[in-house]
DNA sequence: AGATACATGTAACCTGTTACATGATTAA
DNA sequence: TTAATCATGTAACAGGTTACATGTATCT
């Protein structure tokens, strides 16, 4: 299990918060975190406001202070930002706890999306390859009776990671049929 | 879904090994975190040094600078981090993501522990109130079929975090019956 | 004796959280 | 007009990660 660096998503998901909504303010933003996307990620607006700053930057989004109505800004995604977004979405999944699976799936919005693919592909290498290491940990730690009742809480879990781990690649492999077909 | 502020766990964890091992140098507790621990929670020594400190420090644990053998220094628990462990054991889980219920299953060594039956009652309540939750969130938008295409990246992760709550819901309700049994 | 690995420790950095602050708009 | 809320923003803090540093065994 190779050390991963850890990776920043936050700019990632709003660019694809945009992507799907084209023009937002700061705090629509905001509100799509705490309803659809709070689901799988949270933050709050004392991170988007600055990161919306460093994007406007970064040429990845536009600003318009428009109109009468408020302080409000309205955001857009620019060409950059575009490519960035493809960027995150195709770039291989690492193992990491933070589960960026979902996050990414997210923002597919097209069935037949070739992403899609590559994503439940890789998701199921990677869930794969832990079924593999748990099952060898769970022989190599519980073949004996006695050390499953030694330490049973340790054995639970492990027992538990492994369902999960084998529902989890039910479903992918399911999905992948279904979009093979 | 109320706010829950973010708990620290790693004191906790440093108690569990020190309980199930009781005599053990900073190397050692390290590398259990690269090892069974490492499965739910990561560190590093740069945490774990100042943190066996700090302990050190509120006599939750005793240190002893024992023998001719290197620099290593032996740590032991002591009453007052056995009640810590204890109450982090015991005190209510959160809805949150950072998952608590495998790391302190991990510390049950016994099978008929009162505290492995709580967590499991604590777990069972708290992905019955997720699943509730997602299903709500399922038919409010996906009812139509012309919104699963639209956005059918969303469908499928909500699809399948409905399913791996079931699944969850479903082992843990196993896992209750056997121990009443 | 020199090189390598081990055990411990510290410092700089990065990111996310909590709390505070300000102007502008709506409600009473 | 005052109070409450909304939209935006900043500052202080806390926690974890990466990188650096030091001394001590062990190996050649």
């Amino acid at each position: 299990m190779a050390i991963v660096p850890k990776k920043r998503v936050l700019p990632y998901i709003i660019l694809g918060i945009l992507k799907l909504n084209s023009q937002m303010t700061g705090s629509e933003i905001d509100a799509e975190f705490q309803h659809e996307i709070g689901e799988f990620w949270q933050t709050t607006h004392s991170q988007i406001y600055p990161e919306l700053k460093r994007m406007v930057a970064d040429q990845w989004i536009g600003q318009e202070t428009s109109s009468q109505d408020r302080k409000q800004k309205w955001y857009h995604l620019l060409p950059a930002g575009e490519h960035q977004l493809q960027n995150w979405l195709t770039e291989p999944l690492t193992p990491s706890t933070d589960d960026e699976f979902p996050l990414k799936v997210f923002f597919i919005q097209d069935q037949s999306s070739p992403i899609l693919y590559q994503l439940l592909t890789q998701e199921l290498q990677i869930h794969q390859a832990k079924l593999t290491h748990l099952t060898q940990r769970m022989t190599t730690l519980f073949d004996h009776q006695t050390c499953q009742t030694a330490n049973f809480g340790h054995y639970l879990i492990l027992q538990r990671a492994i369902e999960r781990e084998t529902n989890s690649l039910q479903w992918l492999e399911t999905m992948l049929k279904q979009l093979d077909g």
